[in-house]
DNA sequence: TGTGTTTGGTTTACCGGTAACGTAGGGTAC
DNA sequence: GTACCCTACGTTACCGGTAAACCAAACACA
């Protein structure tokens, strides 16, 4: 017994007894309870067939008078098919996108009696595979990576375990198995191309890559990549060793504008920065968007209610969550599930850019 | 075989073969590869005692060389103590505030080893029951709570269990078990008097009690109160029925105002919607702090930063996740586990009030 | 030399479900 | 009347570990 409590069944009840321990039932004691084998109360339990009505109202009022606590370790266990957890892995808990994501993914799973187990892997492929393993080895029904880069013992995990597999965020084509999301490289392309049309021509880029983020890096790339074809390519870059927050946008924008003042736009890594560089602005007295315009990527809540509106690409946080878990689902079920979902984000043109 | 996938195993193996196959191997293949039992393997791998150097050597070749995956499913099923499931239920999964919380929780326990499986009530008590009712079915080491409300069910399913539970956020003088949190009443006092201090005299509290939100309610309580006390009670408040963010902070603020234009200070429910109250001084050219005095709560990374600094009440979300986490490994490993733990809270004194 | 004790194992039983298959009895088609 | 099928169960075996008890050989010590 797992009972470390102090507090817990007030009499030591008397040995060898078989009275109905309440909450400590399983099928055995229903089925003794109701004159059947424990398979049949196994089969009205969940829901199946093979029983009369006068049988099944019996097994029901024995199982809540034994207050029958149903054991998914076991069933999960003995059965092979019969597990609901599914793992999900971001780079980031404190992430305020991911934050929605996960919540997207964990609303569409527990509605359907999936259990979301979570890690984060601090965008380390490193720390994911550590991950992986743990969690394989949990027989989950499927699992959730973020990012579509990971270690071959990653791969060849979870190609071992042969279950189903979802990349999020970014895009692939070739995903292990499945894949949702969208291109951060035309992400930044879009993003490029707009400041362009706005008439900007000396860019400068403010991120914080911590560890191996290849997506921001994606999205500096196609950035970059706009801003060449246009023939005015970036000025300048300022990239932390950093987690991308706040005051890393603060004083990366203060850095970045010291080595280079003539600057007229700066792209950010995420709104969170943005806002951070927006705030340096404020405090500088540097004019938005007249004298520099500054524009993000994520579209969190907080960049459309500022004084001026934060120009940044909006990602559908949470609808990316629900297509993934409905992706799972979709082959977990049986059925074919798309190989590869794209989500779209769409440009905001705010005000301050 | 729960394989779904095409491309699994190469060659469909012929019948009947003991060949070991990669990474389908238990504890019975590495014995007999070995020339031991199954029972000694056990032990190596859990790196017990009782067995030669020389045995554990060739043990660990056998595992490593079949790919063998433990199955943790089948040893938390068999040993009712190894389970190393953790449930963590918050309010809200997209709260930035429990994010870290999370983080903090599940960097403490991943780190020994643990799994943390979550959920969202929703503010809601029921859901939170049924949520509790599906984690109990699967027999974790521990579960942590957010709140101290809880439905009468949720307390009988979580004594009956007999397993660690940690209520955290609120403080109670009664918890089922263990609690880590900080009073909100006393976080609302502070601000009162904050206030007062400042020669606020005219104060109005704009909040989201989205369902039951006891929390935030316990805060205005403890603002009232502390108003009350000096003679200057609270004269406006809007509640609304929404969650807690940036927009219902703008918006409350405006209605508010409407309401009583003469007021001096508000209170906002939380930090973002305080963000949202600043933008919509911002846009009506309301002066922050001369005209208006505007304090949050919550301390979210974005407050510090603000053109004017936030006038918050910091909450380490962090150090309280991991403080939950530790209560709970401290009484799984045996030891007494303290009851309440108080993590401080700080009223930020910022230039918005 | 006999008797503990330690070392390095083995054996057996069990956790609580589920899958697969077996079967008795009543209805039914021909 | 018999072959067949359906309904409503029961039986058996097993999933992959772990706990507990047992055991033989080697060693220690008086």
């Amino acid at each position: 017994m797992s009972s470390k409590r102090v507090t817990d069944l007030p009499p030591p009840a008397k040995a060898s007894e078989p009275a109905p321990r309440k909450g400590k039932a399983n099928l055995e004691d229903i089925a003794r309870l109701t004159g059947v084998s424990k398979m049949t109360v196994s089969r009205v339990l969940r829901g199946g067939s093979g029983f009369s009505d006068d049988t099944r109202d019996r097994v029901m009022q024995a199982a809540a008078r034994l207050d029958y606590l149903p054991n998914r370790l076991a069933a999960a266990f003995g059965s092979d098919i019969a597990s609901t957890l599914v793992g999900m892995c971001v780079p980031r808990l404190t992430s305020g996108l991911f934050g929605h994501v996960l919540d997207g993914v964990d609303r569409a799973l527990s509605r359907l009696g999936y259990q979301v187990m979570i890690g984060s892997n601090n965008h380390s492929v490193t720390e994911e595979e550590a991950w992986v393993r743990q969690i394989v080895s949990w027989r989950p029904a499927g699992v959730i990576l973020s990012g579509r880069n990971h270690t071959p013992g990653t791969v060849d995990l979870l190609r071992q375990a042969g279950m189903p597999v979802v990349e999020i965020w970014d895009l692939t084509t070739t995903p292990i198995d499945m894949a949702v999301g969208f291109s951060h490289f035309d992400c930044g392309v879009e993003m490029g191309r707009f400041v362009i049309r706005r008439g900007r021509r000396r860019a400068g880029f403010v991120g914080a890559l911590s560890r191996s983020d290849v997506m921001g890096q994606a999205r500096l790339e196609g950035f970059s990549s706009a801003l060449a074809e246009a023939g005015h390519p970036l000025a300048e870059s300022e990239v932390l060793l950093d987690s991308p927050g706040f005051y890393q946008g603060y004083y990366g924008l203060e850095t970045l504008l010291a080595r280079n003042p003539k600057l007229d736009v700066v792209y950010f890594h995420n709104d969170e920065m943005a806002i951070g560089g927006l705030a340096y602005c404020q405090a500088q007295g540097i004019g938005v968007p007249e004298q520099l315009g500054i524009v993000g990527w994520g579209g969190m809540e907080a960049a459309s209610i500022l004084p001026r509106r934060l120009t940044t690409t909006l990602v559908p946080t949470t609808a990316l969550g629900k297509a993934a878990a409905e992706a799972l689902v979709t082959r977990l079920k049986g059925g074919a599930g798309q190989d590869v979902t794209v989500v779209q984000t769409r440009l905001i043109p705010g005000e301050t850019a």
